[in-house]
RNA sequence: UGGGGCGUCGCCAAGUGGCAAGGCAGCGGGUUUUGAUCCCGCCAUUCGGAGGUUCGAAUCCUCCCGCCCCAGCCA
């Protein structure tokens, strides 16, 4: 494990795990359910468990616990595998599906009625609440608890036949009905479903239950170290004595830590399927969702993504990360990584009556990073600068265009505004100021430097893009908590503007790329939308901005 | 009110008997042809609370308080 590395207790664990003689290289596995698309929690859960096997010289298993044929779909095996590679990693070997040890499962279950341990129960999912008994009282034994094995054997085996109807009859283990912790007051192994699954087709009409699946496929696989979320912290001792009860190759070991959750955002997977159903979003990867696939329409980094994982750490605290995490970890990796370019977002026309001819400017696209190379931009006599860019008077702390002031045109001259036009309405529709330099890049020679830099395309040789500006999805911190999901949400967390103007060699811009517009913030080029026929950008995130919470 | 967890700065989080790391946020200053970046500085005499053990406690003990999870034939 690189020193670098923060200490948390998984990685402490698993080095006390090798001190202590685990002679087996380190196994971890990943372990979706295939019904809905990646999130930001799972991109923490990919980076925790692909992560550990890499920094151990270990291993790391892609493992589909789909064992709920009915929730599940191919649809969403393809997006778990894509993204998984997005964020960077492989895992070893093919991927695996608990639906492939269905039938040694089937055995096991067989093991357990032999040994007495397993039974047939007849009751209805509500008389088996009603036996379950509650926090705080005990249950009480099933009536059908102490059927005969051989009784429960052709029982059982009817089941796998498809002899009963959904929800007829259940395995159950027999364990304690009486039991403080729900999860032992004799949980279910199989229950009946007549439904078709995307990997075994109508092979079984029985499923497993998560409980007599999971810890079983860790075993069958060699899992050393069996990483969930803290909500399975109760059902470890079930996964435990599945393991003692069971011929299985391996005992692994069950760990839990505390899923990720970040401010403002929603990771319940019913609940984003919700905005995606409902339309509130244009789909599990609409830029505004906090999924990978969300995630990476936006522009986010998936180096970025695991620095955040990183950044957070791994703990059993329940928490709440803020989302300017996440941000700051993408700003970081962006300004280091994106090439700069510009884009006026509202443009208001500048004329530069005295400019002598238009001429080529070759600018930096990167301040700090002379690899990025530089760009040939045609400066002419009509340019566009930002509306905001611009006023006809203003105090010193406003420091771009103003009637007699000075300011550079990023790569530029220095000009001066001189006077300005407007409509009927007062609008102002044009700006006219003259050059104070001839030579781009050289300072006034009278020693009066401009209060700052503006960015400008050119009118003649700019073109039109779509920009499409994204804010945080819900506006309260926690929407988890929220009542109604709907009311929590941000009416502002899209915002198109076709008014932009960009510089000619972004419509070359190859889908996913992601360029800092100067003065604005970092945009990508739509993986899907965009073009050159029509640049379409989407808002990755603003630059870090210390003068318009303050002054603007 | 049964059981299982968790409480270290505004938000994350190291630290496990010997001087309370770091990141994010925030605040001040410097550099700057991006109000960005970068650089410098500030930001917990105290670790949920109260007792106790100890030369010494965030770390060990006792009691108390707060928050999270569990009563799916979901995972």
């Amino acid at each position: 494990m690189s020193a670098e590395l923060r200490s948390n207790f998984l990685r402490t664990q698993i080095q006390g795990d090798l001190a202590a003689g685990l002679s087996r290289p380190v196994i971890t596995r990943f372990p979706p359910e295939p019904n809905g698309y990646l999130h930001i929690g799972h991109a923490k859960s990919i980076t925790v468990n692909f992560g550990l096997a890499e920094q151990f010289g270990g291993r790391c298993h892609l493992r589909f616990d789909d064992t709920n044929p009915e929730k599940e779909s191919q649809e969403f095996i393809d997006s778990i595998q894509e993204d998984v590679r997005w964020l960077g990693y492989e895992w070893h070997g093919e991927v695996r599906y608990a639906s492939a040890y269905f039938q040694q499962l089937f055995e096991w279950a067989l093991h357990l009625i032999d040994e007495g341990l397993a039974y047939v129960c007849d009751l209805s999912p509500e008389e088996a609440r009603e036996y379950r008994g509650t926090l705080t009282e005990a249950g009480r034994n099933s009536p059908y608890r102490d059927r005969s094995t051989s009784e429960n054997m052709a029982l059982f085996l009817k089941m796998r036949e498809g002899e009963f109807s959904d929800g007829e009859r259940v395995l159950r283990a027999k364990i304690d009905m009486a039991s403080s912790n729900m999860n032992l007051r004799d949980p279910i192994l199989y229950r009946i479903r007549h439904a078709s699954h995307h990997q075994t087709g109508d092979e079984w009409p029985i499923y497993p239950t998560y409980d007599f699946a999971h810890g079983q496929e860790d075993a069958i696989e060699g899992i050393t170290h069996s990483i969930c979320t803290l909500e399975f912290e109760d059902h470890r001792p079930l996964y435990d004595w599945f393991i003692a009860h069971l011929p299985v190759p391996h005992r692994p070991r069950q760990i839990e830590f505390a899923r990720l959750n970040t401010s403002y955002t929603i990771t319940s997977k019913r609940k984003l399927k919700r905005l995606v159903d409902d339309e509130v979003v244009a789909g599990w990867d609409d830029p505004r969702m906090p999924t990978i696939a969300g995630l990476r329409r936006r522009g986010y980094p998936a180096p970025a993504i695991r620095h955040f994982c990183e950044e957070v750490g791994t703990s059993r605290s329940d928490g709440m990360v803020d989302m300017a995490m996440l941000e700051s970890a993408v700003r970081d990796h962006l300004n280091r990584h994106a090439p700069r370019a510009m884009c006026v977002m509202r443009p208001l026309r500048l004329v530069l009556a005295d400019l002598p001819e238009s001429m080529t400017l070759a600018v930096s696209n990167h301040p700090a990073d002379p690899q990025f190379g530089e760009r040939q931009l045609r400066m002419d006599r009509e340019l566009f600068i930002d509306r905001e860019d611009f006023r006809e008077e203003a105090n010193k702390h406003f420091k771009r265009l103003v009637l007699g002031k000075r300011v550079r045109l990023r790569g530029g001259l220095v000009i001066e505004g001189e006077r300005c036009d407007k409509d009927s309405d007062g609008t102002i529709i044009c700006v006219y100021a003259k050059c104070i330099t001839s030579v781009p890049g050289a300072d006034p020679e009278d020693g009066v430097k401009p209060k700052g830099v503006i960015h400008w395309v050119s009118a003649e040789h700019s073109v039109p893009a779509t920009i499409r500006q994204y804010d945080r999805l819900f506006s309260v911190a926690d929407p988890a908590r929220a009542d109604d999901m709907t009311s929590a949400l941000n009416p502002n967390s899209l915002v198109v503007s076709d008014d932009a103007m960009i510089e000619p060699a972004l419509r070359d811009a190859a889908p996913e790329q992601v360029f800092q517009f100067e003065r604005e913030g970092y945009f990508v080029a739509d993986r899907y939308d965009h073009s050159a026929a029509h640049p379409i950008f989407n808002m990755t995130i603003g630059l870090r901005d210390s003068w318009s919470g303050s002054n603007g």
